[in-house]
DNA sequence: AAAAAAATTTAGGTAAAGCTAAAAAATAAA
DNA sequence: TTTATTTTTTAGCTTTACCTAAATTTTTTT
């Protein structure tokens, strides 16, 4: 089925607004496609007649099966797309987002295919996110926040989950990316700070913000 | 000037069709972006109200300076990606040309500036078209077609202006790309075939209809 | 459980990009 | 130079994907 740029986004959308259980809401979506609620009525109208969607009038809907895999088809083109930026073309990690969304929607599967093995068939993106495989199937890594690792364990750096430019200024300054390995030093309970050590380099001390959007896998 | 894929793909179309001092006809142009002569006019009227072409109704139209700039980044992006998935991801020269009609129109320029310098700034694309650099200045290559090379001459295969996979079948089957030495050895003007060696090979001979589509530096 | 608030849908409208059929202008032929 | 043919444009319609404003339904609050 040959979906337009817009269907995609949406189905992509609800793939990552989706809450076992309760589903996703229209304004939801709506702020989430940047786009105003009746259009996404519209829109949802459109994905339930193609079998893409479980959608009742007034309620929150799901991805089909259906909608679920090509939902997954655009995060593994985006996801490796962003990799390819990174890795290849040398971009900073937070500068590939807005490119890979125009990427993410070029067709061709063997495209796709042959990107993936020239780039070594990478299961994580430069933010740490899985890459689906040609199936759907992503690795899934047990990973912890920084702020909830045990003091004196050594661990490494698996996912930033926050995509911003100050945030990748903070990490930059401490030399912290993918795959750095960090070992937890010491917590403090009073503002939930954490002190860390980076390979032989001084002590550094990281707030429970920024602590909170490094994942780590022990 | 943000542009529709649309409105890209009529500029280009335009640029290629141009001959000089006669401007392009919309019937032409229809043809050639798949559409019908109405469809052609609405367009045109559009690109005129955006300056990118130089239009008065019921006669040939040609592109204005901006028009032309334009069409140029569209080349630009299309070579370069042809060459991207030639060079790096190993398809072959006659797959191309569809996937890097969608990829064209992807807009960062950064992007473009970064593959271009990851592909190592090549002036022709796999077909042994020129790549415009990031001013819209092409390498402009005295290419003569083979059946054109004065006997005994030893040439390079610098273009093929057919990209069937019939051709391609032919050319790989004989081991002649872009970059191979060809030495001329006899033409037959029974019925304009000539006979060639590639290095060491044992003689071959090509019909007129091949030997057409194959231009060569000398 | 009724009233108020929030979420969702419907109704009616716009712009882009296509279509067919008919009208108008330009070109070619008699 | 008229007439015929071809080319181009106009008129009117379709679909996608948005919009605002008003109506409806659901949820929350009192």
């Amino acid at each position: 089925m040959k979906l337009s740029e817009s269907e995609e986004n949406y189905i992509k959308c609800i793939y990552h607004l989706h809450v076992p259980g309760q589903g996703v809401s229209a304004t939801l979506l709506a702020a989430s496609v940047q786009t105003k609620a009746a259009s996404v009525t519209e829109m949802l109208k459109r994905l339930s007649r193609k079998k893409l969607i479980n959608y009742k009038p007034y309620h929150n809907f799901t991805l089909t099966e259906l909608g679920n895999k090509i939902a997954l088809e655009v995060i593994r083109k985006h996801r490796l797309w962003e990799y390819f930026l990174v890795e290849k073309l040398g971009f900073d990690w937070h500068e590939v987002h807005t490119i890979a969304e125009e990427l993410e929607h070029i067709s061709s599967k063997e495209l796709i295919h042959r990107l993936e093995a020239f780039l070594g068939s990478p299961s994580f993106d430069p933010h740490g996110d899985p890459i689906p495989d040609r199936f759907g199937k992503m690795k899934t890594v047990r990973q912890t926040c920084l702020s909830e690792i045990p003091e004196k364990k050594l661990v490494t750096v698996n996912a930033i989950t926050d995509q911003s430019a100050t945030m990748h200024e903070l990490l930059k300054h401490y030399g912290i990316h993918i795959g750095t390995k960090i070992k937890v030093n010491r917590h403090f309970s009073f503002d939930g700070s954490v002190e860390i050590k980076i390979n032989k380099q001084p002590l550094i001390t990281l707030s429970r913000k920024a602590a909170q959007y490094i994942f780590c896998t022990i």
